[in-house]
DNA sequence: CTGAAAGCGCTAACAT
DNA sequence: ATGTTAGCGCTTTCAG
């Protein structure tokens, strides 16, 4: 920030008009006659004039700015779901401040806080796991807050998702149509919620259901993960994996073909979140396929009714998601 | 941006001092009395009060903001640079406003003169392609401007690069060696100064050197690009290819595997972009390993310092880079 | 339709 | 070490 040459007051004396008029001109205010008007337009045009937005922000008490919280920004998920709120954000004219919360130096309460300190007219949360720092954090706040790709049980913070737990089942039960009948559950973080509360039952159940070993397997992030799970996986007997993350889904193809396994006659892949990464391996895996750009675009448009206090009648989307077959799984 | 409950006013009168002395004690400044600090802290922790960032910035100038330009936001070439430059603005408490200059509904000088409107204290650039009026917006503004990832030839704006034509005369002398004859340059946007001062320029003057037709190919930008690309470059006989982009070069793999190619020993492919996305095919791609992380790490240092000041040494900082060989060539 | 004036919440001289 | 006093650049009643 440095010298600003211009302000409003420079455009109001020379356009001999208050600089009320000029504000009136800048935020098309339709009270001004338009011979003002047209003298104030080429004023501010003459003199480059731009008006400042933190001034802007500070008296009428909105930024036009929103904060978004994702998990880490190396990952395609979470980039996907970005495009869509930045697209959304761009038509509406905010700003976004994008926080990520993998580096640890400063909690994730913090990080919220610094956002709302910013005053930031709304936030878009996707971490997966809500902790209960955060969910204390939104409640005490008025600021508007939409969930992406996750949602939380002991709250009514407006979110939009697929529905997990039928995606889960709908996946399971091609891996079981295909004959395979070892079937595992592999997740990254098993305190996210959308785990905790959604694909690790719908998991149980399944398995319960149809008098299967449960065999989940937890911790499992990234590339590497997936590619050393995989032995263990064989060891277990697993023919089957539903698989959460992309990164992970793909290690674990990849450690089964240098095993020399054939997927899917032997073992099968479908991964939860289908993101480029997935699509650009051979096989290609079959996976979930969430609508992650809308998921993002229509979050940010439900945040622009809510910060707007427009009326929103449903705040807890669900999108449709589609199970699509590649070749990971034999598709009978 | 909603009522702020509690103002610096209100910790002042509650603790019976000057909203001087809370601003003191809120920054840092040592000319406070112990007990005094102590009290005013007291105070601010019972009160739960959060300095309004905007207040700050509009009486200090500075809105310890900087923004980031990405031409787009779902793609890990970019999330990897600015993934170091979220790193680095968290120790120096910086917020990112990030912009992606994809949509058209805005020009690119209109994004950056919104950046400037935000009062940002600094600004990244790291579209390849730096147009005349970035440059001329750039040129305009005394908020310093770092490129990460890019350089201009026009200006002598700061930027953190590699030195991409050793990088691309290194890779095609990989292709040379492993007797492949024919090898083609394979390019997104021949515009970006990337390419059309330094890629482009080193692979014309390789073939050159060794008696080796000139076959450059343009406008291969994504996956499907590269993946429609394979059939013309066997047509015209090309062996070995130099590829710009990461999904470009895995479309031209995949395509190449699918045509029944023999990869590396008919036909080599180098990727001079490095992302996740190329390391996870199979067979893995012999890259240029750029350190896209330190890249964005070095800019966002380099442009903290601009904004604070202090003495620069070098203004255009190249970082070593690495050629990785990995299955795609044969390596000899 | 336009202007005057009072802030928004905070920082930064300048005094003391 | 602390308080006083101007603003920072803009929006927003409230008059007229």
């Amino acid at each position: 920030m440095h010298k600003q040459e211009v302000t409003i007051y420079d455009v109001a004396r020379e356009a001999k008009v208050s600089m009320a008029t000029v504000s009136r001109v800048v935020n098309g205010n339709s009270n001004v006659r338009k011979e003002t008007r047209e003298r104030v337009e080429e004023v501010i045009k003459r003199l480059h004039y731009q008006p400042n937005a933190v001034a802007q922000g500070l008296a009428s008490k909105k930024t036009t700015t929103v904060g978004l919280i994702v998990p880490e920004l190396t990952n395609l998920y979470f980039a996907e779901l970005s495009k869509g709120i930045d697209d959304i954000a761009l038509l509406y004219k905010y700003n976004i401040i994008i926080t990520s919360i993998e580096n640890r130096l400063m909690k994730e309460e913090q990080v919220i806080q610094g956002l709302l300190n910013k005053q930031v007219d709304g936030v878009i949360y996707m971490s997966n796991r809500l902790t209960d720092e955060a969910v204390e954090a939104f409640k005490r706040t008025s600021t508007p807050v939409v969930l992406a790709g996750t949602k939380d049980s002991r709250t009514d913070i407006p979110s939009v998702t697929i529905d997990y737990k039928k995606a889960g089942t709908e996946a399971l039960n091609l891996l079981l149509n295909d004959g395979k009948k070892n079937l595992a559950l592999v997740v990254g973080d098993a305190e996210a919620v959308v785990n905790k509360e959604h694909r690790i039952p719908a998991y149980k159940e399944f398995v319960a259901d149809h008098n299967l070993p449960e065999r989940i397997y937890t911790g499992i992030s990234d590339y590497s993960d997936g590619y050393n799970l995989y032995s263990k996986l064989i060891k277990d007997g697993v023919d089957g994996v539903l698989v959460t993350g992309d990164s992970s889904s793909v290690g674990i193809l990849n450690s089964a073909i240098d095993a020399g396994a054939k997927v899917p006659e032997d073992f099968e892949i479908i991964t939860a979140s289908a993101t480029q990464i997935s699509s650009v391996v051979r096989p290609a895996l079959t996976t979930v396929k969430q609508p992650l750009y809308d998921i993002g675009a229509v979050a940010m448009r439900m945040l622009t009714k809510l910060m707007n206090n427009e009326e929103v009648e449903e705040v807890n989307i669900e999108l449709p998601y589609e199970l699509v077959k590649k070749q990971s799984t034999l598709n009978n």
